[in-house]
Parts: C-alpha cells; structure tokens; sequence
DNA sequence: ATTTAAACCCATTGTTTTAGTCGGTAATTA
DNA sequence: TAATTACCGACTAAAACAATGGGTTTAAAT
C-alpha cells in the first residue's frame, strides 16, 4: 500500500464531498481553489474515482460531483486504493527464483505489515471521520468561548502532519 | 508519512541485521544478492540509517552492518521516516493564506489519520515482528510435517502483498 | 608489506510517479 | 444559444525512486 500526498489529495476532496453529500454536488473547480491544486489534476484522481464507482458526475450548470454511496459506506482504503496504480510486481512474483528462505521471511513479514495497515485504513469511513473531527472541533470552539483566544486553535488547524516523536527512541 | 518500496527495502534490510544481531555483521553485499536490489542503492539508504543512529558499520573484512540498538528498541516507524525525505512543504504552512475554515478541517482531519498511521508503525518493533513471524512459521511448520505436502506453504510465503478486499464494499 | 573485503563517498544517469498544462468534446441548464 | 460543467487524451515539468560507476578509506587476512 502507496501513501503519498496523492491518496492524501483524494481523501480531502472526498472529505469535501461528504460534507456537502445532501446539499448540492460540488465542481472540482471549487475543491482546486479550495486545495490549491490544479484543476486537471483533480480531473485525473476524479477518473479514477469514478472508475471505481465511488463518486458520480452530473454535467452542466449547477452539476459536479457527489458520492456514490453513503459517507459512511466509503472507507479510507477504497479512496487511496482507488487512486494510486498498485501494480505491485515484485521480483520474487513466483516461486522459482526464490533461492532461500531468510529473503522469503521478510517477503511474508512485509505482506503481513501490509495487510495490517490496510485493515487499519478500511476501518475508518468518511463519516466517522467527519463525527470524529466535528465532535472535536465543537470541544475545542466550546474550550475558546468560556477563554479568551481563538488564534491558538486556529495555529492548531493549519499546521500539517510532521511525524510525532519516537515512543520508543525519543528522537 | 510515505510508505513506499523504498521504505519497504530499508525494513527488510534491517530485519536482515535483526535476525543476525548477536551471530556476525551483515554486508550489504549479502543483502543485495538476497534482496536483489542494487549495492549503491543499499547504500544510500544505510547512509541514511547511519545518520540516524539505527546501524553502525564495521570497514573491513568480516565487517558489515550491526544494529546500534536491540531489535526490540527500534520500531518500523524509525526506519521508515529515516529514509525518506519527509521536508513536507504544504501550501497552508502558515494561517497566513488559508481562506476558509473548510479547508482547514480537511488538513487538521488528515495530519490526525497520518500521526495514527505513524503510531501504528511506532509500536510495532523488529524484534516483534521477528518473534511474531517466528511462531507463525512454526505453527505453520508443525503442521506441515504432520500432513505430506511441503509446497502449499511455500507457495503461501513467496507471493507478495496484495490489497485485500474491502471490508465494506467487497471490491 | 601486500592483498582483499568491506564501508564510505559523490556525481551522474535512467526510470517512474507526481503534478500540472493544454486543447478539446459532450451533456445539461438557463 | 450561451454558459457551465463533466469528461477525455496527449503532452510537459518536476520530483522521487532506483541504479551505475568511479573513487577513498579502514581493517583484517595472507
């Protein structure tokens, strides 16, 4: 499983979706000003999610996009899966040129980490996602109004993900 | 965090060195013929890991690769994020240009999806994933013994990793 | 001492993926 | 009919991945 800043694009504009999943169908051209990203780029991601059958088009004025199914009924997976190519061949596809077991293992013990972190991202929906993060942002908001400050919140929001310090290591 | 093949070679690279930690140095000679990987690309990614204070390396012959650390200390997400690049410029760096609250909430819901993902790396260790797989094995071992047939294992440890089927759409 | 096996270093190249650009066609609404 | 949108395909640019090739140290073995 590929995670890049791809399945990354994809998920937020699904996420774009979802909210306004029973209000109006959203146009790419709102989600590409809205992420800063080019409007043909998000046509190619939106193909392939289409292909998938997780979204679907309606032309001309006042159309756009909408999702096939339920927010809840769309797990983090499909939308990554869906998007990047995941051909995935491997050199040891098969049998015969597999010349001893310790390279075998550590095949195995990849597919199994693999298989771990899918399941982790076929776990979570779009509308758990959503509740999960409405519920959060409703504490915080409701934290700021019996405070003073909004700004330290807001500093919260904007910054993206960096790779937490090490449980283990401490670096 | 990326997950690629990249990261992918690193860990199995380092599980080479896991299952060898207290019997000899490893060469990246031998992990490039077992993994068929090219030697100069191991390289790079052990300068990395070096860098990082995972491995240390012995010049010389009979030298090679060892763990800095025990097995059970260094997590999946230490190698991963150890070879990878991970600058992570985003557009919405500062609050400074980040228009409307939408857009925020996509990010906030994406860097908390990412520091899950990176936690989920973080607790798994190679010492675990070595135990883990070692009595996997064994089970499988057992069983193969009392029955005839060698191959069905074989073949089971050999295939990579594939996508599963969506626990929600059956895709 | 010399040879040899290894890490270590760096610059370059090729390939793939990511991301963006352009120029359209088709459907739908006003 | 005009405007707005999805939809389509080919092309380009930039980045990341992966490999190649030329070294130099270091340290053990001969």
């Amino acid at each position: 499983m590929r995670l890049t800043t791809k399945g990354r694009y994809a998920v937020t504009a699904m996420l774009d979706l979802a909210i306004n999943q029973h209000t109006r169908p959203v146009t790419l051209h709102d989600i590409a000003s809205n992420q800063e990203i080019s409007l043909s780029y998000l046509e190619q991601l939106f193909a392939r999610l289409r292909k998938s059958g997780l979204v679907k088009g309606t032309r001309g004025p006042g159309g756009g996009y909408r999702l096939a199914r339920e927010p809840v009924e769309i797990s983090i997976a499909d939308i990554i899966t869906s998007v990047d190519e995941r051909i995935d061949i491997t050199r040891c596809a098969g049998r015969e040129d597999c010349h001893d077991g310790e390279r075998c293992l550590t095949h195995e013990l990849w597919a199994d980490l693999s298989d771990k972190i899918f399941q982790f991202l076929d776990e979570i929906s779009l509308g758990e996602l959503i509740d999960r993060e409405r519920s959060r942002v409703d504490a915080l908001t409701a934290k700021a109004d019996s405070s003073n400050d909004y700004d330290s919140r807001a500093a919260r929001v904007v910054f993206d993900s960096k790779p937490p310090v090490s449980r283990r290591t401490g670096t």
